[in-house]
DNA sequence: GAAGCTCGGTACGCTAGCGTACCGACGGGA
DNA sequence: TCCCGTCGGTACGCTAGCGTACCGAGCTTC
């Protein structure tokens, strides 16, 4: 655990390539030349979605600085239940053999990703190949990620799960600058607006983070991080186990 | 959704082999018989651990007419993240490529299932064939599980949850009676035993269900739905879809 | 038939987060 | 330069569920 922590503390190149998908990046030459083609990199947009409930997933997408959330849905409330970066791609239905998800996929910070078809992406992923493994192990991590967040949004104060859902972001967009508004993160943790302000009020007062008007900085990881609770750390070292990869 | 509910209100065979597992029934011949010598039907006893958090999983259990639990931990908490039954395994780490879980496997309710050892599920599991098509199916159908749990922890009374958490266990055991004790269902719903007290006296008011000293009763099925969250609902209708199976 | 353990009923004071609402300040667009 | 929409600060009363604790009733064991 402290040597997770210490690593987790943004260091200069945190990710092995920088500005590219992680599971894209990972493929041998062979097998990435056969995708080439067909991948298009296209903008992400802020609360673009990528797949409504029950309806059919058309592509999957690789984000490279982009970050994309899955929603679970309730009258009433939606609740973020995982969030993927370039660590992941968007589109786990699809390698399970499905082609609709009773979630909302929304990209929640903007950038962009590689778009690929779903008939291209099943062929490839149905290979015997590194591209499956890939996503075999993926697919058990981001699980894991949400069974944490199940037994985190039951145990955790507001203020812990903010300062936990912060750090996921930043390890996923590379910065310690990104643009989230309170009543968006409300939406993200399934908290309103006002209990979003007084928690990041209470870590700003720490000096952990600043924010002004949509724009949330990162001061002090190493204290936010001690802020969070440790399904944060939890997490983060089942994905560089699993994939050698830190996406808290 | 009202075929779902009326098809799940429970009536003489529910499922379409009453006494096995669906997975292994769902296999052809030719690739259960790959499998049979392997498999060896063991009693799952109470509490009993199948795996610990980051220890090596051993065996994947198909149980019969057990239920299992996937536990998230947190310091102090043990949450329940997902429910297994007759409709799946305990065991999907290891088809995921994994050996170690952060989770925990416990037994919730006793009975019998299937083990096998994880050499030769992975072998009969990484197959091109039936096997590994349901295996993926259920990953889903279990992932919608887990996620809809995250955010009805977040949205619902703990008298709904548990209103829905007995209709799940029922629809996995095939009866209305089963021992569970309060202590427990609090473990299960990440509440305190009084909490789960007053939430199934509620329950028992309505003349939904009935207790006595750790074994509990649905008196109504229909009832119970209508008292529970439309999370039921949603998770059996995918279980559905996936695998043509009810299995809230 | 007495002891002891398990199970569940209940109570008390406490607090985190809710719903709602109002308001000021910043900043982009005309 | 002004306007208006967005963003966030704050307040008030409310409640679900918490931690803790005590107690009685039913089994089981001897």
């Amino acid at each position: 655990m402290p040597r997770t922590r210490a690593r987790s503390t943004i260091k200069s190149p945190l990710h092995p390539k920088q500005n590219a998908n992680q599971i894209l990046a990972a493929l041998p030459p062979k097998d990435y030349a056969r995708l080439r083609s067909d991948l298009a990199t296209v903008p992400m947009k802020l609360k673009q979605i990528l797949w409504e409930p029950n309806r059919p997933i058309e592509a999957v997408y690789f984000p490279i600085d982009a970050v994309a959330s899955i929603l679970a849905l309730t009258d009433g409330h939606t609740v973020e239940v995982g969030t993927i970066g370039n660590e992941g791609l968007v589109g786990l239905p699809v390698f399970l053999g499905a082609t609709t998800s009773p979630g909302r996929a929304m990209v929640q910070v903007a950038g962009h990703g590689e778009r690929l078809d779903i008939a291209v992406f099943r062929r490839e992923a149905h290979r015997e190949g590194r591209l499956r493994q890939l996503m075999e192990r993926y697919t058990q991590a981001f699980m894991s990620q949400v069974s944490q967040t199940t037994a985190c949004n039951r145990a955790h104060s507001v203020e812990q799960r903010l300062a936990r859902w912060l750090l996921i972001v930043r390890d996923r967009v590379n910065r310690n600058e990104f643009p989230l508004t309170h009543e968006f993160l409300g939406q993200m943790l399934g908290v309103r607006r006002a209990t979003v302000t007084e928690a990041a009020a209470a870590l700003q007062r720490l000096k952990l983070i600043s924010y002004h008007r949509g724009v949330i900085t990162i001061r002090n990881g190493r204290g936010l991080e001690r802020a969070a609770c440790e399904c944060y750390g939890i997490v983060l070292q089942e994905f560089e186990r699993l994939l050698g990869t830190p996406s808290g």
